[in-house]
DNA sequence: ACGTCTGTTCAAGAAAATTTGAACAAACTG
DNA sequence: CAGTTTGTTCAAATTTTCTTGAACAGACGT
């Protein structure tokens, strides 16, 4: 089989023809991956497995990649960890085989669902406990600290409503609804 | 003024009472910016200035958040660069003075349209590039090799058609445009 | 024109993250 | 059960990113 005579320990040269294509696809995705606060590595693996029409083992991967095994033991937990990655098993064979979840559109949502959602939630959480706070101190100060700490006040109700308005989209996108941007721009209308 | 009464060297004790809501308002916006993939700091320093009524200077800014002033001269260099924060300026001061852009919503909008839409493009191209390369090499594979090239190439296809239904789901939302995610969805579904 | 006040840039230092090799543990083979 | 093979964890080392203080440059007032 063809994907065999990729197993060689030369460093260079030995490569399949279509390597190059494939490391450039990897890179690509891997920057997006970083940028959407994931390890490079992530979105390298996750897309070598992607263009693969079988699963691969760590040590396929790990010679494409040129990564230790550590390091694709690592990002590779973590990709199970998020569903984009799936392990599976090849009967006689003792290494375990990977191959990647090709549904795009359901990963994005799973991450928007465990992630970010938590992320505007400890946002919203901030920002009320901040108004309670404010809100203690309110007795003792004088006039003119309290206009002060009014106004304050009421930006972060516009921080709090900006917020839940962001995460009622989130849910919304995770539930695969229509959305309309515009719902922000009107939590931040009503002043 | 009250804001003056800030301004003293003694570390601890001299804040205003309402700094420590303020601190904690800060800093979740900071998290906030941090995992979109900016700076700390310029969420800390877009939320101070969105809570203070009046603009403010860098000097009191360095205090609020005891950073060293080249450390505010540069993420607030770069909030004024996108626009998240206006320096203004008032007779008779010497020193300039800055107000915090408070429509989030456009801020949103800015920064979709000059990063991620960017991103997403470079993405594109890298996917475009990782085909044509596959298309150079074709001629001089084996029939095995073609097969395997051949679903290299139209899962990169996939992935192409995936980052522009991206690309044209962030045009929509900085247009202001209604959108549906579900869009991503059926750009994974012609196979 | 001089001295002072502001803001920015830069190189050095500090902190945080990624990466690795080696040690460990677990599962399988003969 | 001893010896492999495979996968994970950990601390050390490397790389990258942040932070800072000092040097620099520009603007202003006198």
């Amino acid at each position: 089989m063809s994907t065999a005579a990729a197993k060689q320990q030369d460093p260079n040269d030995s490569q399949p023809l279509w390597r190059e294509a494939e490391l450039r696809a990897a890179d690509a995705m891997g920057r997006l991956m970083e940028f959407w606060g994931f390890r490079r590595h992530m979105g390298r693996l996750w897309t070598i497995l992607y263009l693969s029409p079988e699963p691969m083992t760590t040590t396929e991967l790990s010679e494409t990649l040129q990564l230790s095994s550590s390091a694709v033991s690592l990002s590779l937990g973590e990709l199970v960890h998020w569903g984009a990655v799936r392990k599976t098993w090849r009967p006689g064979e003792r290494k375990d085989f990977y191959q990647a979840e090709s549904s795009v559109w359901k990963l994005l949502r799973r991450v928007y669902e465990r992630r970010e959602l938590n992320l505007i939630r400890e946002a919203i959480d901030a920002f009320g406990d901040a108004q309670r706070h404010l809100d203690e101190t309110r007795s003792q100060l004088g006039r003119e600290d309290r206009r002060r700490v009014d106004y304050m006040h009421k930006r972060l109700s516009r921080l709090s409503a900006l917020s839940k308005a962001g995460e009622r989209l989130v849910r919304l996108v995770v539930a695969g609804r229509m959305i309309n941007p515009a719902d922000l721009q009107s939590a931040e209308e009503e002043d």
